[in-house]
DNA sequence: CGGCTCATTGATGCGCTTCAATTAAAGTGG
DNA sequence: CCACTTTAATTGAAGCGCATCAATGAGCCG
């Protein structure tokens, strides 16, 4: 065991009401530290796994950002989500016992490495943990139901709205602020992500900080009207 | 017990190849069968479940075509998926207790009702059922990634080539034709599927006739150049 | 047959992409 | 530490793809 396992415990991790770990007892809080063998760091820019690796394990975000990604055959690739501290990394891979995105660091990362055997084998001993799996994976399929509206349906301010939103609410559930940002990922993958090109979002930018909903510096960004940013996203009544 | 509960049992259905049941030993199989309490017709334009219903149970299509979608604070809705016969309907529903879409069925249609508590215990007894479920919603998930690939980044044409292609695909895995089908949805609804308007869809169909890939008689569709099509969707190279 | 839903097709315009140039920031080596 | 290079972001101008509006046609059913 490396210097980076001592004190790899979901028992004292403090990001357990984010992460794997509810509603289990002691006990079984103890068998669960048990299953999260290892830690791994992960420099920026480079990838947890990548499409075509056999799948093994899921993977909590402990710190740093990620973003995934797919690639169609003839090359084009599409930003399928980002990843932030306590979200759950690697489900596309359980299907077919090898991923089929990208998983790519944005800052340097570290991640609680869960060998998915082991969290099956114990989950057919703790309904609660094995009821929370199945809710990570339920909510992974509710928020890819919520991004395909936002491609199917909304247009380039309304999807750059929803974006900003989005972030900045799992932000400050995880105690930073409501308003302030920092993104981690450049104008290409916002746009990947949204389905529009990066010319786009800094245009759509712009159009913001015009209008005195934002202010932007770099990827420092402020958010001064919520208020403003959620009409966009709900257009009051007619369009 | 009424009449339609009468041999209700996965040991005995054609579809199991497709469905839940996967390399279970004929005990398990029967324990499953008991698993699978009831059957529940659906009418042509009624709703398995919508959006908000309690969530309890999974539902494995046995005959007819389903749509689900999700609908926005603000009244848009995106169609999320069609299912046929085998696949599964409802795993949104378990993160939050609810549904968060609805699943409307395009033709009348009969269901498999899986209570989502017996699914859990018996996951628990057996690891090749809890794996398989791990696997049908890992598969939903890179489905997702899939249709957020199309919507993000494909042109109309492509889109709907895409569709045509996944359509068939599934179709002649269950025994159809490689190159007919007939469509159980709208032009509409395969518009909101496919991030498109009605009248794109029915433009883009009467380009591929025109270009001698398809033949259209309303709903009733003839692939006649199946290589056109995957061309469409994998461009060549260049472009 | 008349009234419905669904589909097709045309004309016009807008939103976003594309291409291109400039600026700003971040990383690199003398 | 400051030139130099590289990457990222902004902004403008032009064009295209798809949406929108609108009218017609085709099936379906009471």
């Amino acid at each position: 065991m490396d210097i980076h396992s001592i004190k790899v415990a979901c028992s004292s991790c403090n990001l357990r009401e984010l992460c794997m770990p509810v509603g289990l007892s002691p006990d079984e809080m103890s068998r669960l530290d048990s299953v999260i063998s290892t830690r791994k760091r992960v420099k920026r820019g480079s990838a947890l796994f990548n499409n075509g690796d056999r799948f093994s394990s899921l993977y909590a975000v402990r710190s740093g950002f990620f973003k995934t990604r797919v690639t169609s055959v003839d090359g084009r690739d599409q930003v399928t989500g980002f990843q932030m501290t306590g979200e759950i990394l690697g489900m596309d891979g359980i299907v077919n016992d090898h991923h089929s995105c990208d998983a790519v660091a944005l800052e340097d990362a570290e991640v609680c490495v869960m060998p998915f055997d082991r969290i099956e084998s114990l989950s057919r001993e703790f309904s609660a943990l094995q009821h929370h799996v199945h809710k990570i994976m339920s909510r992974e399929i509710v928020r890819d139901h919520g991004v395909m509206l936002l491609l199917g349906s909304m247009r380039a301010e309304e999807r750059l709205a929803a974006f900003l939103l989005n972030l900045v609410q799992r932000l400050h559930s995880r105690g930073f602020s409501q308003s302030e940002l920092v993104l981690r990922m450049t104008r290409e993958e916002i746009g990947s992500y949204l389905g529009m090109k990066l010319e786009t979002v800094s245009r759509t930018f712009s159009k913001f900080v015009e209008e005195g909903i934002i202010e932007v510096k770099q990827r420092h960004v402020q958010i001064k009207d919520t208020e403003a940013l959620r009409r966009l996203v709900n257009p009051p009544s007619g369009s």
